[in-house]
DNA sequence: GCCAACGTTGGC
DNA sequence: GCCAACGTTGGC
């Protein structure tokens, strides 16, 4: 079992949308590092931080749980979403994604400024410098101790 | 809205 | 293969 930590702007698809929807398809992904973590990296039922970034209070907002194994993301395929790469095919395609569900809403969000201050959690992918990948991995010690601090 | 950081693209 | 230009991410 691995975990992980999935980057999404709230005003696009906030932890509320995952919650009534129960179940997402994580597409538009298309940043090769955050593909392969997806690809090769998750396992149906690993655990996953879920992360509003892009917004007034970046933070972790709740949890879910990897539902699928990867298969291709089909916006990749439409001309008509703004995800399309007319690069890519059907008989080889560039971009995977998995689906994602709901676990839980965290009572409060733990703001990337408090985890700024915590030096146990300093270690962290999402804490380095310029760091800009939406999904990537998060080791067992700092999963236990986030939500420590619910 | 600004801008630092970083990935991608494309000319050479 | 180098690297400048460009686009995007995302905190502030």
């Amino acid at each position: 079992m691995n975990y992980w930590l999935m980057k999404s702007e709230p005003d696009t698809f906030s932890i509320d949308d995952l919650k009534r929807k129960k179940r997402e398809a994580w597409d538009g992904v298309r940043n090769y590092q955050a593909r392969n973590f997806m690809r090769d990296g998750m396992r149906v039922g690993d655990g996953v931080l879920f992360y509003h970034s892009n917004c007034a209070e970046p933070g972790i907002a709740g949890l879910a749980e990897v539902a699928s194994d990867a298969y291709p993301d089909p916006s990749q395929f439409d001309p008509k979403s703004q995800y399309f790469d007319p690069g890519s095919s059907r008989d080889n395609p560039r971009w995977m994604l998995v689906d994602v569900k709901f676990v839980k809403k965290l009572k409060r969000t733990i703001t990337l400024d408090e985890l700024k201050n915590h030096s146990a959690v300093a270690g962290m992918t999402l804490l380095r410098k310029g760091n800009r990948l939406s999904v990537m991995p998060v080791e067992a010690g700092d999963w236990k101790y986030i939500l420590g601090l619910e």
